[in-house]
DNA sequence: ATTTATATGACTAATATACCCTTATTAGTC
DNA sequence: GACTAATAAGGGTATATTAGTCATATAAAT
């Protein structure tokens, strides 16, 4: 059980830009490069991302995608649903259609349980805040790599 | 993101042998039937389940397949981890390497929170009390439909 | 008009999933 | 003890999903 490149991909990218902040416009070869992201993948994400709303594309000479939020606004659930869907979208485990013509089987209760529960902590977690932390931790990690 | 469908067949197997009680031997094809799971699917999926010690197999005449522990012992996490492995083994987000030899990505953070709560609560769940709690629902749904 | 950039859809390759079929093993029977 | 029937084990295959590429269309700036 783990989360798809795909998604993976997106929170990269969606964290490089927040770094350059609201509005900044980013060309995608950047973000690729810097994010480790395969160019023309990254196109296809973005074109996701922009479609929901999170990023604004801007064609021609100068051109690039920016954040549609300030990064503050915008949380860990909103870019994994974007890609993802919305999480666990689980079957009944007692028949087809148990869980819809009567209340929920007991483990399709507890996967609930799991769901509002990672809702919760995805839902609370801004990418300004993350981008903010991984700056902080990069600029301890690389002076330590240099005597290597 | 959601369960794979074998780790919901095991999921159902199990619960259809907790309600038949600990030892208690049971043929594959009676468990495929009442547990709605493809036989020749299910055969595999015992497999890794007896391998990873929770069921017992009987070959031969009379043989099957019996939980090899007390029913309240066994969580669905122990149920899901042999299918679908560790839970969120997510990569690295800033680097591949990043991860193991410095601290953790603050996005890697927020993921090893949400296996934690997984894991919290997967592992407070056991196939005892869920069997229990199912026939509960099933004994109040059937009436219902009888109507229809 | 030309250059620079994103948008999009068709295509391919790799991987994971769902499923089947044959073989090996065991218990019972004569 | 050999034979037969029952049953799990394991290897193999087809299908679906995912990851990734490429070519073409579209838009903006100069």
């Amino acid at each position: 059980m783990k989360l798809s490149m795909t998604g993976d991909y997106a929170i990269r990218a969606m964290l490089y830009l927040s770094s350059k902040g609201y509005g900044e416009i980013v060309h995608i070869s950047e973000i690729s490069k810097n994010a480790d992201v395969p160019e023309s993948l990254l196109r296809k994400i973005t074109g996701q991302l922009v479609k929901a709303g999170l990023l604004h594309s801007h064609r021609g000479k100068g051109g690039g995608i920016a954040l549609a939020h300030q990064p503050e606004l915008i949380t860990l659930l909103d870019v994994i649903e974007v890609i993802e869907g919305k999480i666990f979208l689980n079957q009944c485990i007692i028949a087809p259609d148990f869980c819809v013509r009567s209340n929920y089987c007991s483990v399709h209760v507890v996967w609930r349980e799991v769901q509002e529960m990672m809702v919760e902590i995805l839902g609370s977690k801004n990418l300004s805040v993350l981008a903010f932390e991984n700056q902080k931790l990069l600029d301890n990690y690389l002076p330590d790599v240099a005597y290597e």
